[in-house]
DNA sequence: CAAACTGTTCAGAAATATCTGAACGCCCTT
DNA sequence: AAGGGCGTTCAGATATTTCTGAACAGTTTG
């Protein structure tokens, strides 16, 4: 059993450090674990589980599953005769991933255009300014749709 | 003065909502706030009218300006027989914060690399899993490398 | 129907991130 | 050399985010 041990002892680092990572996103740092620990194990993990290796309470786990689920990343699966919810990354979690971004990056392009038609005429230099900034968040809008359809698409 | 207090009024608003966008985007608030403010007023802007502008303490000011120097987003003008800072956006300020998002999705992948490269070689499957999740990152990592060329080019 | 589970919700605790005020070193002016 | 304004730093106050424990509604089991 020492390479059980060994591959727990990865998977735990894997979800501290994947916590960590969500943490600098922006995210909660337990929506992080949850998904990465969904990734590490491929099979259908079930909710109680998840609060004891993750050393949560489930009032947590079902807040981040929430998010998760609202973000498109995870499903929620029955088993019949069991009780227990259990979970699993989406089929397209990276795909849902990159439109989450995309959606960020066009709803701040979209503020600061609703500034710029609100400009008057003369301020024409404010104006210039702000379009540039707002065609920075079209640059990375296209890139990301661009990846959307590359990562979603591996069904080759 | 009509129209200068509606450009002071629309300022303030644009101020206050790419306030909000940083601080979505995992960054404080304030920085958000001081850079939206460069991008209004093209013009150099004291460190004082900073404070005074965004009704924050100097204190708080220098430190939001540090984290903007480090990323490289707005260069501090020290002028002649003026004692004060002045600060602008830095010529290539979209590029540079491609660059930074870049940094993050590459340190990222990285980190999941390091740990498929632990793994023993009979866990196949959940190398399987990482490395699909290592090419997410690395497909948005290309896509926003893609992005800080087209966004720093624009020298034509 | 009572007991033992499930997952959710929410007020409040705990942990973090953010801002402030005071102290400081620096440079300039007087 | 003294005084005033500058930006920085840091301990501590404040605000915000994140987690928990208890209460709850719904199911299943005995």
């Amino acid at each position: 059993m020492d390479t059980e041990q060994q591959l727990a002892q990865l998977r735990d680092e894997f979800i501290a450090r994947m916590g960590v990572v969500a943490a600098n996103d922006g995210m909660p740092r337990m929506s992080g674990q949850v998904f990465a620990m969904l990734v590490f194990e491929g099979e259908e993990v079930a909710f109680g589980d998840l609060a004891k290796n993750l050393s949560v309470s489930r009032a947590t786990i079902s807040t981040s599953i929430r998010l998760l689920e609202e973000r498109g990343l995870i499903r929620r699966i029955n088993k019949a005769g069991d009780r227990q919810d259990y979970f699993q990354l989406a089929d397209d979690a990276y795909g849902a991933m990159t439109r989450f971004a995309l959606g960020g990056t066009r709803r701040t392009k979209s503020e600061i255009d609703a500034t710029i038609s609100k400009l008057p005429d003369e301020a024409e230099d404010v104006r210039g300014r702000l379009e540039a900034f707002s065609g920075f968040y079209e640059a990375i809008s296209a890139a990301l749709e661009d990846a959307a359809t590359r990562v979603s698409k591996p069904k080759t």
